[in-house]
DNA sequence: GCACCAAACGGACCACGGTCCGCTCTCCCC
DNA sequence: GGGGAGAGCGGACCGTGGTCCGTTTGGTGC
């Protein structure tokens, strides 16, 4: 028999959170924020963090599942307003600005987030065997997708996506200004000619 | 005082390896190998690898210092095949050929042997933080950046090269091939279009 | 052969990431 | 406010990569 039933309106709605694993999950980002900032970020160990943090092991990984998750989630902040500024910014990283401009301001954008939190990134994309699967990158794929198909709508898409991203990934950022040398201006540059080649205005 | 010393013609030769210590080599790269191909490289312990061996573990670590240097090791002979096969081969891959078709050539080969043996190749550069340091990847960037110098003398060759790796890196290619289901086919049209765009004949 | 020594060996040991499970505490409903 | 359910907690536990150091062994000079 078939029965009227009461349906949520929303129904992938969280089951709500409890006060006390909110203000934890506070507590953990706090302390690995801190403890990331004053020792370094490869010589802090989970365990620290949540002595640090005054809760047992077993509640970080509750929170956040691995490393690499937590990482990416003490940057989830810079992450938003990044994504903030991509969907409702000013141009040229905001809408209204030719493809290729605002492709040219996303790496520019990029380098600038990589420079502030490489050690952090580099954390967040090491650990995880995927991290290419994390939601940031995926709305990363996506963004870069976008403006390639608009720019260049003959082209492969997704694989253009992809070779504009993997040159912006933390891996290869920390081995081109940290352990080559070579300078952000020139990561820049080198961005901004690569895509003038493959977005032609 | 000074004296006149006996100077060996070339000091940079290695000491000369003991002869259980080559056997062990072998043992430990033929088990590994072997255990690779049974049961996966992500579900084969370095502890496992030794008793395969029949070696301690400590001799494993003594040999291949990580992890990710034995999965290198275990690709040994196919990487000194390309490498061979660059320098010495037949066009397009090897010399005579303009840089562009070599570049494209060279790419082919990758996702070659990036299809073989991708599960070792993510091994190798998973693990370490430094995979971009490997000796292996330092001969692919050279020989990329020269062929783009020679395309494009008024480019920035270094960024290019590693433009042009990047793609070529196991992570993005696993992620493209087995997490997204793209096709290798799709990847090496992408790539060539790439070439093509970036070092104009 | 022999004796010596550096190179090599091996497995106990350590630190770390991640899991598990019995206890606790919050929240909701009455 | 009392009680029941289940999310949340914590720390003992496990497997793994990597190190250390006392012991063994292969090469070499006599």
């Amino acid at each position: 028999m078939i029965q009227a039933v009461e349906l949520p309106v929303l129904p992938t709605t969280q089951p709500k959170e409890r006060a006390d694993a909110t203000a934890n999950r506070q507590r953990i980002l706090d302390a690995a924020t801190r403890l990331f900032a004053d020792r370094g970020v490869s010589c802090t160990s989970m365990d620290a963090i949540a002595a640090e943090a005054g809760v047992g092991k077993g509640t970080v990984f509750r929170r956040f599942g691995d490393r690499a998750s937590l990482a990416l989630a003490v940057l989830d902040a810079s992450e938003v307003e990044l994504q903030e500024s991509l969907i409702r910014g000013e141009p040229p990283l905001g809408p209204g600005a030719p493809p290729a401009a605002r492709l040219v301001a996303f790496g520019e954008a990029m380098y600038t987030r990589l420079a502030e939190h490489l050690d952090i990134l580099l954390e967040a994309e090491l650990s995880g065997a995927d991290a290419l699967r994390s939601a940031p990158h995926g709305v990363h794929r996506m963004h870069v997708r976008h403006l390639v198909q608009h720019a260049r709508p003959d082209a492969d898409a997704d694989y253009l996506a992809d070779v504009l991203l993997a040159p912006l990934s933390a891996r290869v950022v920390h081995d081109q200004h940290v352990v080559r040398g070579m300078s952000l201006a020139q990561l820049r540059t080198g961005y901004a000619e690569l895509v003038a080649r493959l977005l032609p205005a």
